[in-house]
DNA sequence: ACGTGATAGTTGTATATAACAACTAATTGC
DNA sequence: GCAATTAGTTGTTATATACAACTATCACGT
């Protein structure tokens, strides 16, 4: 095992310097534990007040509201589950008339993924309590350390993703091409 | 519906001015974002390398690494889970050689769980493994930013935390007292 | 224009996680 | 020592998700 620290080091660090492993170390426990606190919090933060749609429902309805109808597949990749989940989830909230399903007129197979009318209420509250929530959990923050922070997270959310990209990637590249009989 | 923006003020903002309410929206956004992927990567994070101990069970272990051995009623509290839930886990950890329970000797429905040496080395492996993982995501933070975000994260899951804690407090005491036959 | 192969989506099945409720066993109080 | 309490376990259920098998449709080549 023994594991020696990365030698990466930030523009700004003298090479040598150690590269705040401890800061690294604070970040991934404090994550860790807020990961858990929000899955606990997750339910509550939606289905207290809007218990008619799950948090799940959510998520697909903030992407085709965001980056407007799409086909089922592509909703699948945006937010990156399977398709067959996704069809389930799809499948819940066309029969609660969240969703309609519109034929492509150019793939039968095919159909757009519309929200309706209900979906952007049901959003625009969810968002409204959401941010209530927040409000109040940041409400003696000051203007300064907020915006930093909303920042830093952003930022921290993107490298995150990327890694997980290039982890995935590495993954199907060392994949050893699963050899048919070459017969 | 039609809320509208809580009049909380934090001490360095006049009277009157807005909230950051963007701010606000943004850290809710990108966190919600940031949940998603880590639940994505959760299993990968740790699968990976150490495959043969979950998620879950890390938690666990983790809990019983810091605070020391205890009973399982306490773990679950600890854990914030429910105390079945804590009990499989438990016997599975038993089952693989990473929990040893040892009879409370002053309660013999009780028994202390004590990690192995086993557990211990296995949680020292996830944590590097994730360090790892974490330091490479930030090798090109500096040492400034890291050290602010690690900070400010850490604020705010603690305030996260305590709205969580709050709310459900108020959820108990809205609870009007599940009234039995007064007869 | 028809059949073969690819593609869109659905359904079948399986896993992880976790909660509520019902139960068992051991303890404490009287 | 019996009743009421408490510690923990097991039964059942629900959500979320994935892989694999299947169905329906399209697209291309001859």
């Amino acid at each position: 095992m023994s594991v020696s620290a990365p030698p990466i080091q930030a523009a700004d660090r003298a090479p040598g310097a150690a590269p705040a492993r401890d800061d690294v170390a604070a970040v991934a426990d404090t994550l860790v534990g807020l990961f858990r606190s929000f899955g606990r919090a997750r339910a509550r933060l939606l289905a207290a007040a809007a218990h008619d749609v799950e948090w799940s429902a959510h998520v697909v309805l903030k992407c085709l509201a965001t980056e407007g109808p799409m086909r089922s597949s592509a909703l699948a990749e945006c937010i990156q589950s399977d398709p067959s989940t996704v069809s389930r989830q799809v499948a819940a909230l066309v029969r609660d008339g969240l969703l309609e399903r519109r034929a492509d007129p150019v793939d039968g197979r095919a159909s757009l993924l519309v929200p309706t009318d209900k979906a952007a209420a049901v959003l625009a509250e969810h968002d409204e309590i959401r941010l209530q929530h927040f409000s109040r959990m940041l409400h003696d923050w000051s203007d300064r350390d907020l915006r930093r922070f909303a920042s830093l997270l952003q930022r921290f959310t993107t490298d995150f993703d990327g890694a997980n990209h290039s982890w995935l990637e590495e993954q199907v590249a060392a994949a050893p091409a699963p050899q048919e009989e070459t017969s």
